[in-house]
DNA sequence: CTACAATTCAAACGAGAGTTTGAAAAAGGC
DNA sequence: GCCTTTTTCAAACTCTCGTTTGAATTGTAG
C-alpha cells in the first residue's frame, strides 16, 4: 500500500518547494505548507518525520536538479568560447529574475542558504559535495589559466556574487532609489552588461 | 526627568545593535536583547513601543553612521585616482570580514536587509533616501562617463554585489569546498583581487 | 468479506514569541 | 518632605510555532 500516500507526499513537496523558495526555511511554517498543499497538518510529520526532514527532501531534489541542469550546460559550454560560456553562465544565474519555473526556485533556495545556512543544508553540503562550485571554477580557469586554486575559488565566488545580488535583491532594486525594471528585455540587457564587465575584468590586460 | 531612562535606552540600543547585526531581525528575540542589556523585559515596549520601534532606531543610527562614514571618505576619494578610489571602496565593503567594530555591524545589518527587507527598513528607505547608492554611482561614473543613469545604477549594484557576497557568506566560505581563510593578510589579498577585476571590468578596453 | 496495515484527520500539547498589565520603586519639582 | 510623574519590575496574556496523540478512515491482501 504505497500508492495513495505518494499523492500527498508529492503535494507536500511541491507546496514546500514553492514556499521555501519564496520565504526561506525559517519564515515558512508547516501550517502554511499544509494549507497550500491542502493536506492535514500531521501529514508532514507522518511522511517526512518533521519540518527538517521535509526541507531535507526539498534540498536534495534541488541539489540533484540543479547540478544536473548545470552539468548538461557544462558540456556545450566547453565547445563555446570562454566569453560566450561566461555570458551563458551569467544568464543562467539571472534566470530567477524572469522565469518562475522549478529551476529558478532551486536557485532561490540556494540563495536563502547562502545567507544563513541551516543545519540541514550544512549536512547535505558535506555529504554530497557540490560540483556546482567546480563548474564556476572551471569557467574562470579558462580566463586565469595560471592562477592558483585559492585565486580561482575567489574568482568563482566573485563571479557568482555579481549575479547573485540582482536575484537576491530583485524586489528591493525594483523600488527607488534604484528603480530597476525587470521585464524580459531589461534582464537581457542586464545579463549583457554584467557578463561584459566580468569578461573584461578577468581577461588579461591587452 | 530624562536622565535615568537614557541609561537603559542606551543599554538596549547597544545590545540590540549587536544582536541584530549577528542574527538579523527575525531571529533576534526581545528576551535575548533584554538579557544581554540586563534590563527588564517590558523596557523595550516602554522605551521603543515594541520590537519594531527598537529596530527602527537601530536602523536609523546605522543609516546615519554609515552614510556619515562614507561621506567622509567621499571627499578624499575625489582627490584619488579612480582606480585607487575604487580599491578603497572595495576595502571598505569588505571591512566586516575583519573588524568587529560598530561600522562593521552596521554593514552587517544592511546585509540582512538585503536578504529579506523588513517593513521597517522599506519605510525608512523611502523616507531618508540613500546617499550611499549615490556614492557608488559617482564612483562608477568616473569609469563610465558616458553611460546613462540606468547603466550606472546597474554598475553600482554590480560593484557592491561582488564585495557583498564575501561578507554575507563569510562563514560558509570558510568551510569546504571553498575553504577561504579570512585572516588579515587574506582579506587584504582578497580586496586587491576584487578591486583589480572590478577596475579591469569597468575600464574601457585599451 | 474479513482483517490488518497504512493513511488521514481534528484536536490538543508544550515551548517560545511579542506584548500588556498593574503595582512597586525611583526621581524631581514645589 | 510631600506629591506627581517617570521608570522599573514580575507576572500573565495572547498568538503562533512544530509536534504528538489516538481515533477514524481508507486501501489491499488473503
Amino acid at each position: 500500500m504505497t500508492r495513495p500516500s505518494e499523492i500527498t507526499r508529492e503535494r507536500i513537496l511541491k507546496a514546500a518547494q514553492r514556499l521555501f523558495a519564496e520565504r526561506g526555511y525559517e519564515a515558512t511554517s508547516v501550517r502554511a505548507i499544509v494549507a497550500k498543499a491542502r493536506v492535514n497538518q500531521a501529514a508532514i510529520n507522518y511522511h517526512f518525520a518533521g519540518k527538517d526532514g521535509l526541507y531535507r527532501e526539498v534540498l536534495r531534489a534541488a541539489f540533484r536538479a540543479l547540478t544536473e541542469h548545470q552539468l548538461a550546460h557544462a558540456e556545450e559550454a566547453k565547445t563555446m568560447s570562454r566569453e560566450k560560456a561566461l555570458a551563458e553562465f551569467v544568464r543562467d544565474q539571472l534566470r530567477p529574475l524572469l522565469a518562475r519555473d522549478e529551476i529558478s526556485r532551486h536557485i532561490r533556495i540556494f540563495n536563502w542558504e547562502a545567507v544563513r545556512p541551516t543545519a540541514v543544508f550544512r549536512k547535505l553540503m558535506s555529504e554530497e559535495a557540490a560540483p556546482f562550485m567546480g563548474l564556476a571554477v572551471d569557467l574562470v580557469r579558462r580566463f586565469l589559466p595560471e592562477a592558483d586554486q585559492r585565486t580561482l575559488m575567489v574568482a568563482a565566488v566573485w563571479l557568482i556574487g555579481q549575479c547573485n545580488i540582482f536575484v537576491r535583491n530583485s524586489e528591493q532594486l525594483a523600488n527607488p532609489p534604484v528603480s530597476l525594471a525587470l521585464d524580459e528585455a531589461a534582464v537581457e540587457r542586464l545579463a549583457e552588461l554584467v557578463s561584459a564587465w566580468a569578461v573584461a575584468g578577468l581577461e588579461p590586460p591587452a
